[in-house]
DNA sequence: ATTGTTGTCGGACAGTCGTCCGAATTAATT
DNA sequence: AATTAATTCGGACGACTGTCCGACAACAAT
């Protein structure tokens, strides 16, 4: 078990993670982590703070594993399309398999909405996110497309949000079956052949 | 003054409606609710139950509206790319003038993530949605487009979920000055000029 | 006029929450 | 070995939460 030499902010912070991921920010109480993790309550306190900074190096941490996870994806394919193929595959992966994760991020956007502090984080990691696709996808041979009216910034930042919602809607409607159609319609949309 | 004959019951539910959309659903009591109301806190259980209860009955209030002015959206416009036009304007109106409503959407959104009562709501707010766009927008002159690959419900769906998530992404940045050209942008990758 | 129903109120209840503090233990430094 | 610093713990504190109950008022129906 490599959990074994984690110090115990580190496990801490782990199951915080894999807490909120669980059953939402709103629903988890420091207690909840602190007896999950095996721990005092006021170690929360002393390695975080705050309820909210430790909510907050959650949120960091996460962002971190999906800006990673978006730059490598992006890195793989060698052409535009493959490139936007499997950034779709990678948001499809996240709705199969990775659900919690997913959730997670939703959850915190949420938060967002009513806390600077997590506000500017998810901001941030629009941003970036935005601006990798724009590096990687969004080159000479997108602009001399149907898309050549708009900048290179709105048109990643529009492949980005459509990811992100249609990625929400298919969350709270798992039971339809061509729920992951709309992905790889962004795609075809695009004038892309995937 | 149009709330003077306003039922208790009435008033309720409208003050919880505001405080909901400006503090979110996490950070809002019974207590003020109650307070703001001008009404004993008790009256809540009386009228609602529970705070489940008062919050679903928001969460229906707020998805009947949307589901209303969408379709009264859509009835306007004569052609398929006015209706579109008019779709985008109308998301970018939420996002100018009724940003609580918007925000108030996707906490409630949130909600529905970890609660099966309000995901069910919000489940059929996305799916009368997606009909309606389908009803209004996905005529056969669109099926004959580049689109022509995809179903009429996924076309829909895709849709629904773009505009969802460029103003979820809007919200969170609004100092952006070109922020809802996604938005139009949504029309140009399917092929319409609007 | 009396009864019963509905609305309204204040207050109390038990439980949970985040935070903090002092003591005990362990590790590091001198 | 002795002193200082960093961890870890249990417990307590006050504040806040949703829920519930009994009393009182308004009103309707008999």
């Amino acid at each position: 078990m490599k959990e074994e030499n984690l110090s115990q902010s580190d496990i801490i912070l782990k199951v915080a993670y894999r807490c909120i991921s669980e059953k939402g920010y709103a629903n988890v109480s420091l207690r909840d982590i602190a007896s999950e993790a095996k721990v005092a309550l006021s170690q929360l306190n002393y390695y975080y703070k705050n309820k909210e900074g430790l909510f907050l190096e959650v949120t960091k941490v996460l962002t971190a594993k999906f800006l990673k996870e978006i730059e490598d994806t992006l890195k793989k394919g060698s052409t535009e399309e493959e490139k936007l193929a499997d950034l779709v595959s990678y948001f499809r992966h996240l709705n199969n398999h990775s659900t919690d994760s997913l959730r997670l991020l939703y959850d915190l956007t949420g938060m967002a909405l009513w806390s600077d502090s997590f506000k500017s984080v998810l901001e941030d990691l629009f941003k970036s996110s935005a601006d990798i696709i724009e590096q990687y996808i969004i080159t000479p041979k997108a602009e001399q497309s149907l898309l050549k009216k708009v900048s290179k910034e709105t048109l990643a930042r529009t492949i980005l949000g459509t990811l992100y919602g249609i990625s929400l809607l298919a969350i709270l409607a798992p039971e339809e079956k061509n729920i992951y159609d709309p992905l790889s319609n962004l795609a075809l949309m695009m004038g892309y052949e995937i």
